[in-house]
DNA sequence: ATACGCTTGTGAATGTGAGCGCAACCGCAT
DNA sequence: ATGCGGTTGCGCTCACATTCACAAGCGTAT
């Protein structure tokens, strides 16, 4: 498929078909149609073929895509061929579920980092990092942590995401219910649970 | 405006606006105008009047939205104008962290029932619910809860989804990063807080 | 009364993504 | 070699969402 500006919805969908082919690899099914693959998704054949399309042809035609190597390609897209280390700021309850969630592991996901401001935690070992005071947040540029996961009261949100900025943080996955201010070159993806909650009475 | 079919994004937006809103009954202010909300919510103004013009002219002209009457309008509309009481499946570390947010009041929401598989956190209270054990999730219908946030592990999510639905349960909160196989009239949102994060190396 | 500044509400235009249909193609059987 | 079932890749169309532009309307000051 000659160039075209990547969608960003196909963007969101890619880690989803990431996670059926990690899947699949270990059944170790070969390969994999698109009508099979929307069937465990619940989405449309067309829609994976037309994602997929989008950075070359993956696919054999009359057999569907290799399993591996179309896994291996996506991997490729979203940089989760290396393992990625993420810092986590905010060691309170929801911070230390997701420091303990083994779910991050599919996509590579290290959580290598973590901070809090509260100094009875610092020391603490939460999955297989240990909490560090919030002060020694500028280390990360020397670690070479690029992501962070905020977990702090709203409050806080954005004073520790321009601390991140500062030390050289480029995608930050927000868990407070507010916009973050910062710099275009860092991208920030927030989810309000409660936002998300609040839509489903008007289903009902 | 005349009668068209309301856009699922602008549903999506309005619990923002209803956050927002609340935030300015708090600061007393008693109107907004298209232009001050959409900077604090970094949205376009005309979206925000479009958004609200679905439901109705809520605004004044040379003036703005009212503040109270305009939140009331939004809770009706996304019915959170009667506080919801909602049922968590799954007291593990997502969960009992869910249980003790307190984001979700400013919607009204309240946890008043917490389900676990596990005897030895029956009885636990977390926020201000007691755990029970999940064989008594039969008994939400007799309780008139009808929304429930699901925070199991992805293999049990399923079936915990489908005693939910036997218990009368309309709209779910779905936290495992699974696809819920729910009858139609059953609202189904899903937060996969791994894939989230699994999208934003591409952008780094 | 009238003019003016400001803001809403909305039709129209633009932009974006989803879905359909089909040609191109693969592998296998005959 | 040839035909056939099955599947991809992709142009095209449609549906949906966002943004623009402006008339209509409100309140205040003169």
């Amino acid at each position: 498929m000659k160039y075209r500006r990547i969608p960003d919805e196909t963007i969101r969908r890619m880690p989803m078909y990431l996670r059926a082919l990690s899947l699949l690899e270990k059944e170790n099914q070969e390969t994999i149609s698109s009508r099979q693959l929307a069937e465990r998704l619940h989405l449309n054949p067309p829609q994976i073929r037309k994602d997929l399309s989008y950075f070359g042809a993956f696919g054999t035609r009359g057999i569907g895509y290799p399993v591996i190597s179309t896994a291996e390609q996506i991997r490729h897209i979203l940089k989760l061929n290396v393992a990625q280390q993420a810092a986590l700021v905010g060691a309170g309850r929801l911070g230390t579920a997701i420091a303990s969630y083994p779910g991050f592991s599919i996509f590579g996901f290290d959580v290598a980092a973590i901070f809090d401001n509260e100094t009875s935690k610092v020391g603490k070992k939460i999955g297989h990092a240990t909490v560090e005071h919030i002060k020694r947040l500028h280390t990360l540029k020397n670690r070479n942590i690029r992501l962070a996961i905020l977990a702090v009261p709203a409050e806080a949100a954005q004073d520790c995401a321009n601390e991140l900025v500062d030390a050289g943080v480029k995608g930050i996955l927000n868990l407070s219910p507010c916009y973050l201010d910062v710099p275009k070159r860092v991208k920030v993806i927030t989810i309000d649970i409660a936002m998300e909650l609040g839509i489903l009475p008007y289903y009902i």
